[in-house]
DNA sequence: ACCTTCAAAGAACATATATTCTAGAAAAGT
DNA sequence: ACTTTTCTAGAATATATGTTCTTTGAAGGT
């Protein structure tokens, strides 16, 4: 019988992030994926087909084992709690890196459809989620009663981008977390 | 006497912009600067060198044609109506678009020192022009009197980038232009 | 009108890079 | 131990891409 694969598909997977997230899609090299995952040619070519369609499979890995788990604190339905627990997850996750997702879409939404799709799928669930949770907030009365929901929501969608791009700046988070104090602080509601 | 050069440099820049955001840096290939900017191989390696290089100065040029002029609005010291203009002017401006030093960050940020120096020195000038307009708000009477300035304007920082990413992804600006109204709206003193 | 100088266009070159192919070796069953 | 299967490593290939070179001809001065 025949020899079993050695590698790990989801090691290599997360292997792969950072190679994307430090050269980019076009600026990473085969040569460096192949070097850098714990796997060879023409393994990489039988499973995957092709660099671009890797990169698909190593984003949707990104979506479901990161991106979602996060966004997931926000599902807990403890209303302002569940935001803050968002905030300080997101922070922690993009570190120093930035997000792989925000990444794609900057370098590549302008000419792949599939990746602007994927990007806009998953900043209407993070609008939503956050909507759910400050409706939750309303009523668990934690938030200024007169707040704007949707339009509070929208807001706290783009701040999540701009600490993407942050990050890839900022040697430290203590700033960004910080600022999230300052942003999630005026929501509270003064007498709860 | 010698023919003289045909090309227009400022032009030319202004049709590269389009080309780098389109498909990012790595993602761009020399045949269609070429293609799409009014001038040739020789020349162009003649005025820049390289293409690396030609990306920076493309940037610089971005950067003072573009950019400082709608950061400007920010040093008009008219309080919270500057820092309205602003945002119109970056959202009209990033429309479809998005913003070519934005997506440099994100893209080469990692591997390029020298971007991440311009990104950051943007966005210090930036965070540094929100605070003094939200000063001049102050004293103005424009803002609530209990508005913490520094976290108020690193939070306006974090929106200016998210919204340069999802300017890629959304058609119409609306929403951005809602974003914009839904982010200031709460900043006003309710009494004024 | 003629000559000089250099811009314009694109061919040519060298390297980089994604993908495929080949040879040898390691695992698993008999 | 032997055979079979297919995995591994890396050579090979074809194309893409940044950069340089060559040829042609246009502009401007005399």
């Amino acid at each position: 019988m025949p020899r079993k694969a050695q590698y790990n598909i989801n090691a290599i997977l997360d292997q792969a992030i950072d190679v994307f997230l430090e050269h980019g899609y076009h600026g990473t090299i085969m040569d460096e994926i192949i070097a850098r995952t714990e796997f060879n040619r023409r393994g990489f070519y039988l499973e995957f087909g092709s660099k671009q369609h890797f990169l698909y499979v190593v984003l949707e890995h990104y979506h479901q084992q990161y991106l979602k788990k996060i966004v997931g604190h926000l599902e807990q339905n403890h209303g302002l709690p569940s935001i803050q627990d968002f905030f300080k997850a997101y922070v922690m996750h993009v570190k120093g890196k930035g997000c792989l997702l925000i990444n794609c879409i900057t370098e590549l939404g302008f000419d792949d459809a599939k990746i602007r799709e994927i990007g806009r799928h998953y900043l209407d669930r993070l609008q939503i989620d956050f909507i759910g949770c400050l409706e939750k907030a309303q009523n668990l009365q934690q938030l200024h009663p007169n707040t704007n929901i949707e339009s509070t929501a929208l807001q706290l969608t783009s701040y999540v981008q701009g600490f993407a791009v942050n990050a890839v700046l900022a040697g430290d988070t203590d700033e960004l977390q910080l600022a999230t104090q300052a942003l999630l602080g005026p929501l509270a509601s003064r007498t709860p």
